[in-house]
DNA sequence: CGCTGATTTACAGCTTGGTTACATCTTGCA
DNA sequence: TGCAAGATGTAACCAAGCTGTAAATCAGCG
């Protein structure tokens, strides 16, 4: 399977050189033209590694890695900075980059950086890419969206897959509806919804043996729900 | 200040490169032979971060990681597995680990994720969030929301979670009932209100062996209550 | 339009935890 | 030592607020 990487830069003409260049390296490329769709996309999509530009629209790479890191996303991250930016390296680094590149830079230089960058955090870390989890009966395919129960194949829509997909990123602990709307949903602050708790309704029904003794997805009163497999 | 790294392995020429490594690094190295000793060093010394390896003599490191969880010390871990060691990556970092790394390994990646680790932790603040603790035949893991006597389910509320929650940051020392009403609850001002006692009696119930003579939730009479452990 | 999936609404339980009421216990003092 | 006042223990009650869920509404898309 193809890396994928996650190209943030409000420079058109370097967008689309770092694309060609990646692209003809083999990798899947997403972009970004500014920091709030970049961090979107960098939770989405789950690149395995981001390239990001310092100076952006909307919101500043070095915001958008903060962001990333306090939000527990451990992709691996190259900050692109212009020449006589004032940007302290150490700030960078120390705000969760795992590494960065003046411009102008070669492309084989990036490159290099890029792979000695996926080679070091490959070794699957805590945060290890979810493609598929099987729990009782289920099977759950995040690759290629499909899950069966006994064999049998399950629907599930894409917000299923994506509420899964967190469950079991976060299985055996209590995350609160907040922490759903955030992550899952992207919603910053909604005041009172019930979103959540209906999906969760629908999926118990899809993957529970009695929906209404569930024993998988548990309800934590006033707090939350959990995922025990 | 540098940082103190205390490395529990019980390989002697892996302990001495890694000793060098990080004294090249600058930080200052404790090591132990097996894991009884780490466990002592490690609530001793108090290192900034444990680097444990899972085959251990006396006490393997998973059994050190959650003793140490257990008896609340939150220092950052990063496990040492061996490749074919048939360590389910969950369950070590289930039971407290923030990271582990597979042998082989390039002494740069285990920098980097010593980094990463060490730049995350530092974060989270003083107030590092308590994610398990035990004492007597009881365990509480305030993540899963669970809770366990003599290894049975025991059945905690969510205000109980808080209250145990704030007694055990402040173990040893008496707390007001002011106090509790201000920091669990978040009133700022409530005259009188015997809602505290009600809620000790209660977790006394769950708790304690004999809850008419407290061993861990002790009555400070005009004062408060103190937990001990 | 009609379809599918997502979200909101509405309402029927159910759980929790603050209050009340009364029993006990502590403490300070005569 | 005995007593009174105040502090604490504890059981029971029930309102407020959560949660489960079906049904209605909404949004996007071919």
């Amino acid at each position: 399977m193809n890396k994928k990487v996650l190209i943030v830069e409000d420079d058109e003409a370097m967008t689309v050189a770092l694309r060609d260049g990646f692209e003809y390296e083999g990798y899947q490329v997403l972009t970004a033209g500014d920091g709030k769709v970049g961090l979107n996309l960098a939770q989405e999509e789950g690149p395995d590694l981001i390239l990001l530009d310092v100076m952006l629209p909307k919101m500043t790479g070095l915001d958008v890695c903060r962001d990333l890191r306090g939000k527990g996303v451990s992709t691996p991250i190259i900050m692109l900075t212009a020449r006589g930016q004032e940007i302290d390296k150490v700030l960078g680094l120390r705000l969760g980059a795992d590494d960065y590149v003046t411009k102008p830079f070669s492309f084989m230089e990036l490159l290099a950086r890029t792979e000695a960058v996926l080679r070091r955090c490959s070794r699957s870390g805590p945060e290890a890419s979810l493609s598929r989890f099987d729990f009782g009966d289920i099977t759950i395919d995040f690759k290629s969206h499909e899950a069966t129960k006994e064999g049998q194949p399950l629907d599930l829509s894409p917000r299923e897959f994506q509420l899964m997909e967190f469950f079991l990123r976060h299985r055996g602990e209590v995350v609160t509806r907040e922490q759903l709307l955030d992550s899952v949903w992207g919603y910053d602050t909604i005041p009172f919804t019930r979103t959540v708790d209906t999906h969760i309704a629908k999926l118990r029904k899809k993957i529970e043996s009695s929906p209404s003794e569930p024993r998988f997805l548990i309800t934590v009163h006033r707090v939350g729900y959990k995922f025990l497999s």
